[in-house]
DNA sequence: TTCAATTATTGAACGGTGTTCAGGATTGTC
DNA sequence: GACAATCCTGAACACCGTTCAATAATTGAA
């Protein structure tokens, strides 16, 4: 039976996952799949193409599921806005984790994060989340997108450190730490 | 006469800072010093190595300037901790200045930043100059790993972007306002 | 069931990449 | 001049992403 894009993308995602970026080549993956490299070319534009796929994959568990707004109901009366505000520090976590999940994630994702910055999650969740705890929307995408390019950058020095089995003990609490800085 | 170490870095600090570092190859490397490409390891290990030391090369002007803590002489009486605090932002728009003044910039000192995160620039100055502010020395260094980490996530974003022709105007903004928000 | 049209794959090539290494050159010292 | 240290060549190894004519496999219609 034929090929198809869906084997290509979960050969790809399981090469990447196990083996990082600098394992996943085309010729890799069709070696995987039993095929000549050039058969890639019909499901997939290219490489690149791949990546982003590969992106949107990593990120969307971040979608469906518990945090996302409730669609009626306002805040119980006397609640602090900050319940919201623990969304977006909730958001912003399973974000870094699904990321630091994959081997050199944050690369994968920091090309697809440039293309799209306010359309590629967890940027839009990001924003309600903190429109929700009373920001305006501006302000709030604008810190949506401070707390994304920081986990980045974040995930980005980690990752790199794990590739050369350096420690990395401190890089959660860092993590953490720079998230309360910039949510306060 | 002979090749040497410092013409390697330098034809490879003006291959980066012209054309990228995809067009940073070893054999064009080579090519442009007119040398076989097996020439080059006898004065680099490996490819890394070298990009080591362009990351240094990006870095270094924040290290001979303006604002390194005045050695003797406290602040004048009545003078307000912002001021260092303003330090510690200027520091990290030059810091963006720097790596955003090299094409793929951001990859190359993202790899630096890595492998020695609280030793490589402007680590070390933004925590003095957080210390000098008023901080803990402890929280201090944190909040300039984030500083210093979401710069290069920021960085990373505008120079892919650019790298596809897409629209940056906004970016600087952004970086300004993230800035912000972390320093407050 | 046969035949054409569509879909999918091969095989080969193009022009690159980082890195290694035996063997020559070249240079400096005694 | 001889010897050693330094520097470089030429060739190879094992890869890379991508293209494309030819060909195989599959499908839908007659």
């Amino acid at each position: 039976m034929a090929l198809d894009r869906d084997q290509v993308v979960e050969a790809a995602w399981h090469i990447l996952q196990t083996y990082g970026l600098g394992d996943l080549s085309m010729r890799r993956l069709a070696r995987e799949l039993g095929v000549q490299p050039g058969a890639l070319y019909w499901h997939v534009a290219n490489k690149q193409e791949l990546l982003a796929v590969l992106a949107q994959r990593m990120v969307a568990p971040l979608s469906t599921s518990s945090t996302g707004a409730p669609t009626t109901g306002a805040s119980p009366a006397g609640t602090s806005p900050a319940v919201a505000d623990d969304d977006a520090t909730l958001l912003i976590a399973r974000f870094r984790s699904a990321v630091l999940a994959v081997r050199d994630g944050a690369d994968v994702v920091s090309v697809a994060h440039a293309l799209n910055p306010s359309g590629m999650q967890p940027t839009p969740l990001l924003t309600a989340a903190l429109t929700r705890a009373g920001m305006d929307p501006a302000p709030a995408e604008t810190a949506a997108l401070t707390l994304v390019r920081f986990t980045l950058g974040s995930v980005t020095a980690q990752q790199t450190r794990e590739s050369m089995d350096l420690p990395t003990a401190t890089m959660a609490a860092e993590f953490e730490a720079g998230v309360r800085a910039i949510l306060a």
